[in-house]
DNA sequence: CCGATTTCTTAATCTAGGTTAATGGTAAGC
DNA sequence: GCTTACCATTAACCTAGATTAAGAAATCGG
């Protein structure tokens, strides 16, 4: 009996389009070919908070083989062209699959580590670094959601740094 | 040709000592047997930040298999009895393990999620909630320097929550 | 192209948590 | 057992960033 292949349909979304609600199951990955999107997350006092961003070539989506509901919502920030993939587990077991978990895993005990030890300004600076496109495409109410701060503590920041 | 067996042996290493030092590279995985260990960094300011604490049954060591110099810090906190496991590139690929590193994954994205929107009160609530056991034995300045705050604060926010 | 909505900035005020420092308590080394 | 170092607590003060508010600028829908 053949292997059946992965299947990856091609999904065109629209600017400001909810990909993925919080709370649903099933949930799928998704590449994405062109665009740009966010995972955030509203707490009780419904604030959001960004996770990841999500430019060209990037994975979005819970990579979670366990069937808990997820926790962010995906949403498109620019007209976008992406590849859904489903779940599967059997490619869940790759080295490959298993190094880009272990990756991203180290990304966030990076952020983790960040959030505890610097300020707002360097934080904002290494997000500048890191991501140079990424400041001209995203309103800064959204940066300063993934910093953490307010936009206005964004602003206030952004201000500063001009004097210098 | 017959497979390896895992290579594991058991270490016994005594209070305060260090298991694994900053930079290190060809990083291994211990599993806490008896005992409890941190792993912590330390920034530019010499703050430490932990990072996380594991009790018997839980594991440390970062899951990469990329060689990367370990960014953490790994330290007993009390006499302890550790399975060191070299790292097995062949045993990455396992769904099991795969299915490990997505729950860690989780945890660190609700860690980051927390960092950003409660405060030093609420998260030690849901810290003593989730390791009720570890309040006891573990000293609190390393519990304020888990949660991101200083030993002053963290003194406050417990004088503070006596009075209700 | 135009009104409406959303976003960004600035400023005044407020607050959680940091810093510094002093004190008493607890554990560790000899 | 004593001494030295470390740890927790308290208190006075300070600062980064939150909150509130209001105006300016950009974006959107038609």
């Amino acid at each position: 009996m053949a292997e059946k292949p992965v299947t990856s349909r091609t999904l065109k979304v629209k600017k400001g389009k909810i990909i993925q609600q919080k709370g649903e199951y099933n949930s799928k990955i998704y590449v994405v070919r062109k665009g740009l999107l966010r995972s955030y997350s509203i707490d009780k006092k419904g604030r959001e908070h960004v996770f990841m961003f999500a430019p060209e070539g990037w994975v979005v989506g819970d990579a979670i083989s366990v069937d808990e509901p997820s926790e962010l919502v995906i949403q498109a920030l620019e007209d976008s062209e992406l590849l859904v993939r489903e779940k599967d587990a059997k490619r869940d077991g790759t080295p490959k699959g298993f190094a880009a978990l272990a990756k991203r895993l180290l990304v966030l005990q990076r952020r983790i580590m960040m959030m505890m030890s610097v300020t707002a300004l360097e934080r904002y600076e290494h997000f500048e670094n890191t991501y140079p496109n990424l400041i001209q495409r995203v309103p800064q109410k959204m940066i300063a959601a993934y910093l953490g701060i307010t936009p206005e503590a964004l602003s206030k920041v952004r201000g500063q740094r001009l004097k210098k």
